[in-house]
RNA sequence: CGCGGGGUGGAGCAGUCUGGUAGCUCGUCGGGCUCAUAACCCGAAGGUCAGAGGUUCAAAUCCUCUCCCCGCAACCA
């Protein structure tokens, strides 16, 4: 790392249209930690974050609304925004793939790109459904077949723009294999690997017709075809150097571009190729980190898990989530949360270790010295045995690595030190004693807090902040000195304040009343909404496994007339089971494709919180199609 | 034979690449202390490392097979 490179680290630009979530948080946060990470040992920092605006999802999520894209856009970003705000992310800019800056930028490069022959116009055969009105890509289609309707699909000959990807997978190989700090962690490296030793890779489409696509950039050598998004948003951590950051320092090759793992290949592969063709330098480093579970389950809507950060931030304070957030699990892999995983962090490391070693401190040093701090230099194996974890936590490698947890724990054994050495030398009886033994513990605890204040602000700012002014300390520190032990210190004062974690109590009673409560609390839904569910007596006619399929059991049932359904059932009851047996059937749900075939109902089935699973039959003979309320 | 991750004291995990006394956090139990947020400090109990076989002086670690769990993929209707 030389001196006169800024340390350029980014996070990706979250789709605009998205609700921010943890996995937003997470990337943000790590990125946001390296950052003042970084500042406090005197790099220049240029820390980007951003949305990506273009492309049709958002395109049509603002004509739902009535809205113009770019309307659309601005107030949507605004959630991201505040959520940063909430969060206390300290990045430089904020690049959004809509300005003009940006546009042009990419625009240029596109030129370039042409101009240098790396890309070129071709005829392809498309996947066409007519009647859908719609293209598919090999991968959508369903046994050959459209995916919506299940008919035939045409080859559609169309003309695109082609990014001559192909022609790097060599290249790219030998970089990631000279260079294995590239990818991390090495298991996403190996992925990688993995994909591009055992696959050819293709050529990457970069353009859409404009009639297909408006919402987006124009190609500047060709008026009718629009930017395709990823190639456009990549290219947002070259542009917001041209126009965001400062511009008497170097900022290129990316130090860290910080990631989520599924957008691993997009980053690993189709950006390293774009700088090669550029030939540009790669970034020094792509972390892909891991995904967050709830509770052991997928985080999903449809399961209304989302773990929703601002509301985390409210009940439990901003610090104490960034401080679960990379002490719980290792970055890279993937970890759970849940609010009980939350508290036993906050009430065993932040309440019991930290916060009450502030607090004890303080109201000794208080009660025995009038909150006078001198240093005394002394103690000579506590304070060996401090500095030796100094140097493990001020090792920049471990930063780097993004091992965060194994900063946190190396952090946590300080205080646990200090926790023990306040043990040992049991400042309560010295106050007795011998006060000038006592001045000198009492610094020496002192000097451990500062210590751990600086290495911890990087993860907690705001605690930091308050600790550093109960210590008497003006302002946070700046620089690297304040991450040493013996540092030139002049007398001051201690401030008494309010404890930084009271701990939380959560008896088991009354975690299950409040749980209780929510069940309550469940929407309720009228008569009239209810009658419009349309639930119908049926006799099953025949039944059989859907072919490749684990779960599915096609059902041809008699409700009146017949229907074709497909349950997800076949884990737990054979076809031949079914055969005969009078179900209950809701009719009129909107009919849909499971593995490629049509589903006109759905029956009904009690799922146990042991995942069994009792499909609803009758106590006596209904004849098929009556109906049920 | 779809792909991937995993199975280690009561719970959650590290250790596996590079074999050599099985480690951490929480919990439990016993003791200490009284400055402190029922806190802190010390100590203890608790594991045939999913199972079987193999390689080796030596296997949680390497090899083979089996079982189980969880993701993903086009499988919540």
């Amino acid at each position: 790392m030389t001196e006169n490179k800024g340390f350029y680290i980014t996070t990706p630009i979250y789709y605009v249209n998205d609700i921010p979530h943890i996995g937003h948080a997470y990337t943000t946060v790590a990125a946001d930690i390296l950052a003042r990470y970084m500042r406090l040992k005197g790099r220049r920092v240029f820390f980007l974050t951003g949305t990506d605006e273009h492309g049709q999802k958002v395109e049509r999520a603002a004509k739902q609304r009535g809205r113009q894209p770019k309307e659309h856009a601005d107030i949507m970003v605004e959630n991201f925004r505040a959520l940063w705000k909430e969060l206390n992310i300290s990045n430089n800019a904020f690049i959004r793939t809509t300005d003009e800056e940006h546009k042009k930028i990419v625009q240029e490069i596109l030129q370039k790109l042409y101009d240098k022959g790396e890309i070129v116009k071709r005829k392809y055969c498309g996947m066409y459904c007519t009647p859908c009105e719609r293209f598919w890509t090999e991968k959508d289609l369903v046994e050959g077949k459209c995916p919506d309707c299940g008919r035939d699909v045409e080859c559609i000959e169309e003309e695109n723009y082609f990014f001559l990807m192909s022609k790097y997978q060599n290249a790219l190989i030998e970089y990631i294999e000279k260079n294995p700090d590239f990818i991390l962690p090495e298991t996403r490296k190996n992925e990688v690997l993995g994909f591009l030793k055992t696959k050819p890779l293709g050529d990457l489409c970069i353009s859409r017709p404009r009639q297909r696509l408006e919402w987006g950039i124009s190609l500047p050598f060709d008026e009718n075809y629009t930017t395709y998004v990823w190639f456009d948003a990549l290219l947002n951590y070259y542009s917001a150097l041209k126009y965001l950051a400062p511009q008497d320092i170097q900022w290129w090759p990316p130090d860290h571009h910080l990631i989520g793992k599924d957008i691993l290949t997009t980053h690993a592969v189709y950006w390293s190729t774009m700088l090669m063709a550029l030939e540009m330098p790669l970034p020094r480093n792509i972390f892909a980190h891991g995904w967050w579970t709830v509770k052991g389950a997928k985080m999903s809507k449809s399961l209304g898990n989302v773990v929703n950060p601002s509301e985390v931030i409210k009940k439990y304070g901003v610090d104490a989530f960034r401080y679960f957030l990379f002490r719980e699990v290792s970055f890279g892999l993937d970890g759970d949360f849940s609010e009980e995983a939350l508290i036993r962090r906050i009430n065993s490391d932040l309440a019991n270790d930290l916060g009450n070693l502030v607090n004890r401190f303080l109201v000794m040093n208080e009660k025995y010295l009038n909150g006078e701090v001198t240093p005394k230099w002394n103690d000579e194996e506590f304070t060996a045995q401090i500095k030796t974890l100094i140097k493990e936590i001020d090792n920049e490698k471990l930063w780097d690595e993004f091992k965060l947890n194994t900063v946190l724990e190396k952090i946590w054994e300080v205080i646990s030190s200090a926790n023990n050495y306040i043990a040992k030398t049991e400042p309560w009886k010295l106050a007795k004693e011998n006060t000038d033994r006592l001045t000198q513990v009492l610094f020496n605890i002192w000097n451990t807090i500062r210590v751990v204040t600086a290495f911890l602000s990087p993860f907690m700012p705001d605690t930091a902040l308050k600790i550093w002014h109960a210590l008497g300390l003006k302002a946070l520190p700046i620089d690297n000195t304040m991450l040493m032990w013996e540092v030139e210190l002049t007398p001051t004062r201690t401030e008494k304040i309010e404890q930084l974690f009271p701990r939380i109590e959560m008896p088991k009673a009354e975690q299950q009343k409040a749980e209780k409560k929510e069940e309550k609390v469940e929407e309720l839904i009228s008569i009239e909404e209810f009658m419009k569910i349309k639930l119908k007596v049926g006799k099953v006619i025949s039944a059989e496994k859907v072919k490749g399929s684990k779960k599915l059991i096609k059902l041809i049932v008699d409700i009146g007339e017949q229907r074709q359904i497909v349950a997800g059932i076949g884990e737990h009851y054979s076809p031949e089971e079914l055969v005969g047996r009078s179900i209950v059937v809701l009719s009129n749900l909107k009919p849909a494709k499971l593995m490629g075939v049509e589903s006109q109902g759905m029956l009904l089935a009690a799922t146990g919180q042991d995942g069994t699973v009792s499909i609803l039959t009758l106590d006596k003979e209904v004849a098929p199609g009556a109906g049920i309320k």
